[in-house]
DNA sequence: AACCAGGCTCTCC
DNA sequence: GGAGAGCATGGT
C-alpha cells in the first residue's frame, strides 16, 4: 500500500485527508493536550491544531487537501498518529453496522492516537466523573506546576516529577477526591514492570490495572486503548451508555450495567472494538453538543 | 438551586 | 458479587 505521507525534514505532509482530520482525531476524546490555533490567513487553511504528547509538540495545519505536522520530532509523530496504519481498510470493515457507518461518515478522519501509557495513567484517573474541559485545565495545572519547561509550554511530568507531588498539591490542580488516587497510582507505578504487564492475557491486563487505585472497568479501558494500542477494549462511559440507550438498545440488557453493554459492543466489534468505540464517541457527543448552541 | 460530569471506592447484604 | 451512597469541584 501507498503512504498517506511524505516525511520531510523538520514536517510531516499527509496525502490523504480521507483518512486524516485534525478536528477529529484530537476531539474524539483520546487526548486532553491540545489547543486550537487562530486559522491562519491562508483561506485554504480549515484547522490550526497545537497537540502536546510528553515533552513533545507539533503544530497541524489543516487543509482541504492536505495536513501539514510540523515538528522537530518527526519521527515520533509519524507514530503518535498511527500513520503507518490504513484506516480506509478499518473502516471498510466497520461499515456492516448501520450505526457506525453513520458515525464513520461523521467522524471520517479519526485515527487512535498512540500516548504515553504514564500520561494516559494518570490523565483518566483525573478523568473520573469529572468534565472534560476540567480535565484538561486539572492536567495542564499539573503540567505547570511538575513538568519541565519547554520553549513556550510545560511537558508532562516524569515519574520521578510528580512523586514529588503530594495530595494538596494535587488539590490545588482542582482534582478534587481524585488526589489520594493519583498519590496512591504514581508510587505504585514506581514498581510497574511494563513490558512484563503488556506481555500478559486481555482479561489479566484489566486485571492488573483495576488494582491501581482510581482505576476501574472504564478507565482501565482508556489507558489500555490510548496508552498501548490495543483495540480489544471497549471503554463504556456515559456517552457511550447514550449511544447504547439511543441506537442498540433492542436487546433485553439494563441500560445501568455497563459490564453487560461493554460487552455486548466486545462482542459486536472484536478486535476492531477500540477503533469503533472513538467514532461512536464523537458522532454522539457532538450531536448532542451541536444540538445544544 | 438541584443536578450532573469520560466512575470509582467503600460498605452492606 | 451485586446494589447503593458518597465523593471535590464547577458549570448550567
Amino acid at each position: 500500500m501507498e503512504k498517506i505521507y511524505e516525511k520531510l525534514q523538520d514536517k510531516i505532509i499527509v496525502k490523504d485527508v480521507n483518512d486524516f482530520n485534525i478536528k477529529h482525531i484530537l476531539e474524539c476524546g483520546q487526548i486532553f493536550r491540545y489547543k486550537r490555533e487562530k486559522t491562519l490567513e491562508q483561506k485554504d487553511v480549515v484547522y490550526a491544531y497545537k497537540v502536546f504528547s510528553l515533552d513533545k509538540t507539533a503544530l497541524i495545519i489543516q487543509t482541504n487537501c492536505n495536513a501539514k505536522i510540523i515538528t522537530k520530532d518527526v519521527d515520533y509523530f509519524i507514530n503518535f498518529f498511527d500513520l503507518n496504519t490504513n484506516y480506509s481498510q478499518i473502516k471498510q470493515q466497520l461499515q456492516n453496522d448501520k450505526v457506525l457507518k453513520e458515525a464513520i461518515n461523521y467522524g471520517y478522519g479519526i485515527r487512535i492516537l498512540k500516548q504515553n501509557f504514564f500520561e494516559m495513567l494518570i490523565s483518566f484517573i483525573i478523568s473520573a466523573n469529572n468534565r472534560i474541559p476540567r480535565i484538561q485545565k486539572s492536567i495542564e495545572m499539573i503540567c505547570e506546576k511538575f513538568g519541565t519547561k519547554e520553549n513556550d509550554y510545560y511537558a508532562f511530568p516524569t515519574l520521578n516529577q510528580l512523586l514529588l507531588a503530594n495530595e494538596s498539591d494535587f488539590r490545588e490542580c482542582g482534582v478534587g477526591f481524585r488526589d489520594k488516587y493519583l498519590v496512591s497510582s504514581i508510587r505504585m507505578f514506581k514498581n510497574f514492570d511494563l513490558s512484563f504487564f503488556l506481555a500478559q492475557s486481555e482479561q489479566t491486563k484489566q486485571q492488573i490495572l483495576q488494582t491501581f487505585c482510581g482505576v476501574g472497568p472504564k478507565v482501565a479501558d482508556c489507558i489500555l486503548l490510548f496508552g498501548s494500542y490495543d483495540m480489544n477494549v471497549f471503554p463504556v462511559d456515559t456517552w457511550i451508555k447514550k449511544v447504547y440507550n439511543t441506537f442498540y438498545n433492542t436487546t433485553n440488557i439494563p441500560s445501568s450495567n455497563i459490564l453487560k453493554i461493554r460487552e455486548f459492543f466486545y462482542n459486536t466489534f472484536s478486535n476492531l472494538s477500540g477503533y469503533a468505540q472513538q467514532y461512536l464517541f464523537y458522532y454522539k457527543r457532538e450531536l448532542d453538543i451541536n444540538k445544544k448552541n
